[in-house]
DNA sequence: ACCCGTTAATGAATGAAGTTCATTTTGATG
DNA sequence: CATCAAAATGAACTTCATTCATTAACGGGT
């Protein structure tokens, strides 16, 4: 936050240049980690570096660009450790758990990081890479590999954003009588929303991971 | 499009209500499905109504209201037939698939349906019983069976999503180095990326669904 | 030392989009 | 017949992202 002493902070060229992408990318993360994707716009992201919105466009060419930065450095943070000392098939449970804890904070980034060219991202490729040679050293090769890897990260998704649904999402409201038996049911889950979405997520998440096992084993 | 003949076009009441949550929500579609979300702004909406943007706050409360409206719509086309006729595994197969095709076209609406109260989509509560029924019917009872729904959906939303994606999202650009067994496996998918899409789909749910079998049968 | 091109900042302007509001008209109601 | 509520209007407001002309400093070449 603090800027080194500089000597105009006027217009034109400062003596040394107060942004680059990898500020802009720290300080959109400070603001979304801490006040949400509501608040992070081209002008708060400026006033954080204290600096013109104009100016970040010198470094970044769109605020669908900062997404792209923030997605990157938020994939780093995934937990993909269990590739090398785990069974295969527990390995992805681990992972998968971690790529959705990740992203339940995230889900404004679903949108964009579904429709993006893995090119874009140096740190998501690397995790793909991970996981694929630890699919291969189980035999499982070619487009099959890749297609787990999109089939739990579609799972990831979705269960992100039910995580991030609020409270009383299953209140029938006066819709009651349209379905008696589901309101009983959904009556019946945790009362806290948040541990509900993890047993959806876990007994989806195991029942695909049991079924390629099935698959892909014995 | 075409109005009925009336009195006066100007200001103020005219003789009978051009607007209703229904015409609204039938244009809504119409916009969408010939030009797509980007184009679906209130102002259009308005234009293809013949009225005022302003109008539109008469019968909605805000563009998100227009969408909860379309959704449910959108609800109303997926395939349930299948929880009559076929045991529960497959009829959960094929109400999955009708599902993301339902919303390939309409991945717009995924963020506001994954935090929307069921209680304001009354086709939505409707279809959940249908599946609800089918899984209690099974065996499938209390918090389990809304904890299937939840996860199946899940995965059919970020399906959805990268069904969407572009073709090309798997090139890894200038950065093959980072991965070259993922980016090798990559090239050996079909070379249509919707059929690559589906594919992997299919793959998971089978694996998910027949996982659920195995545990909630013999 | 001087010129000059490049880089990186500024602030003002633009334009798209959602939303609000005072106003007006008109059909229905007591 | 007076009045009220519904439903439309257009103008104004707000918030954003984005563009543009302008300006200033650094640095390499002559």
């Amino acid at each position: 936050m603090s800027q080194q002493a500089r000597s105009g902070r006027g217009r034109g060229r400062p003596s040394s240049p107060v942004l680059s992408r990898e500020r802009v990318s720290q300080a959109a993360i400070r603001i979304v980690t801490v006040q949400g994707y509501r608040h992070l716009t081209m002008a708060s992201l400026a006033r954080e570096l204290g600096v013109a919105a104009s100016a970040l466009y010198n470094h970044v060419s769109s605020k669908r660009d900062v997404l792209v930065l923030i997605q990157d450095r938020i994939n780093e943070q995934i937990d993909c450790s269990a590739f090398g000392t785990e069974p295969w098939d527990r390995a992805l449970r681990q992972w998968a758990g971690s790529y959705r804890q990740c992203f339940m904070e995230h889900t404004a980034l679903i949108p964009v990081m579904a429709v993006l060219p893995v090119a874009d991202s140096p740190q998501t490729l690397r995790m793909y890479e991970r996981v694929t040679l630890a699919l291969r050293d189980a035999g499982i090769v070619g487009a099959d590999a890749v297609d787990i890897i999109v089939g739990i990260e579609a799972l990831v998704f979705g269960a992100a954003y039910d995580a991030s649904a609020p409270t009383d999402i299953f209140e029938p409201g006066g819709l009651e009588d349209l379905a008696p038996t589901f309101t009983r049911f959904a009556a019946q889950r945790a009362a806290d929303p948040r541990a509900a979405a993890d047993r959806a997520f876990e007994l989806a998440l195991d029942a695909l991971i049991s079924g390629l096992r099935q698959r892909y084993t014995g």
